[in-house]
DNA sequence: CAGAATTTTCAGTAATTACTGAAATCACAA
DNA sequence: TTGTGATTTCAGTAATTACTGAAAATTCTG
């Protein structure tokens, strides 16, 4: 690692460290944390200098990355090499990269599931272990289709849920309550 | 895998290979995913057997897997063996991986970028990458201590949260509106 | 306490995954 | 179109991670 601060340094390893904890490969996850970090688009000589790894590593990572859809490509003028970033947005990030988990692993989890939930079986364990799946399908199904629906929310009313914590309680209780006023209403005409 | 019937076995297979997408080894996947489809507890044997693995991987799949809170380990009365089980309840096993990622992964994430942000440093560089570094770790303290939050309401309370999807909006809103009524009073008196 | 049953450890090996360098391909300018 | 710079591909190799069998340790029983 040439070049690079220690502040950079440090984030960049803790970061490959952590994809590799998540299942992304370490090389990749230090190319993000370097575009992330990085005050301005790099190419992929850059990236490969100041990590130290081969020119094809890069273009493997830089590639893979663009699949996940976590780096910009760009054209700076004048030169014709590619340059690349990471969206600026952190919640935008947050968001691609769930949606793209969701999309790989998590539909196909859920559509495996409910194949097996559906199959006719005779046999008393299988008879179980479909119910075992219906449960982990059913809850799978509701986290992530909230997840969805909350993708639709814009940022400030994300972030004001989200500071709401466990208060969320008492808003659920009181939304109960105005809804037993409605329906006594309703059920009186 | 002998004697285990299509449907647990696609069952088993899928979830290794999930795990090993996720950062959690084939193997302790597999493990996890045949004791979580099971009608009774299984020993080390057993599962070695059903999944052909050797009698030291297993105990070492075993092992991980009660270090990530996983399983449940009992004693049949007049058995000497240890038998394990995977816990019923689909959501406090989500609970669990969560709370385990967070101490893991996030937690350690979270103190070094706190670190990184309260460092003295000059170059501009870094002091970009500095601001760059807040915006992540605001975000992850944010959703990690809604997490730990949510996870103290009860079962009900959560689905009830997550079946509102976006709906959450309105009522907000709603709270927003009730808000300034109750500031206007106040401010009134 | 001796011995049997069970579980764990760990060094060696196998399998997988990651990385490189060289060659091929591509993209553009002259 | 040809040449040059840039990027990608891919076969070979390196590094890492996973798995096994044998031995050690542990736990229980008589």
């Amino acid at each position: 690692m040439k070049n690079l601060s220690p502040l950079i340094q440090n984030f960049v390893l803790h970061f490959g460290e952590m994809g590799s904890r998540w299942g992304i490969n370490r090389t990749v996850g230090q190319i993000y944390a370097l575009l992330y970090v990085s005050d301005r688009p790099l190419n992929a000589d850059e990236i490969a200098e100041a990590l130290d790894f081969s020119r094809s590593n890069v273009s493997m990572g830089l590639k893979e990355l663009e699949s996940w859809r976590l780096v910009r490509l760009q054209h700076l003028p004048g030169d014709r090499r590619e340059f690349f970033s990471a969206p600026e947005d952190v919640w935008m990030i947050f968001k691609t990269l769930a949606e793209e988990r969701k999309k790989r692993e998590v539909d196909p989890t859920l559509s495996m599931l409910r194949d097996a939930v559906i199959t006719e079986v005779n046999d008393p364990g299988d008879k179980f272990a479909q119910q075992r799946m219906k449960a982990m399908h059913d809850l799978i199904e509701l986290v992530s289709s909230w997840f969805t629906d909350v993708h639709k929310l814009d940022q400030d009313t994300l972030v004001q849920l989200m500071k709401l914590g466990a208060k969320v309680q008492k808003l659920l209780e009181l939304k109960g309550r105005l809804k037993i006023v409605a329906g006594g209403k309703k059920s009186a005409t």
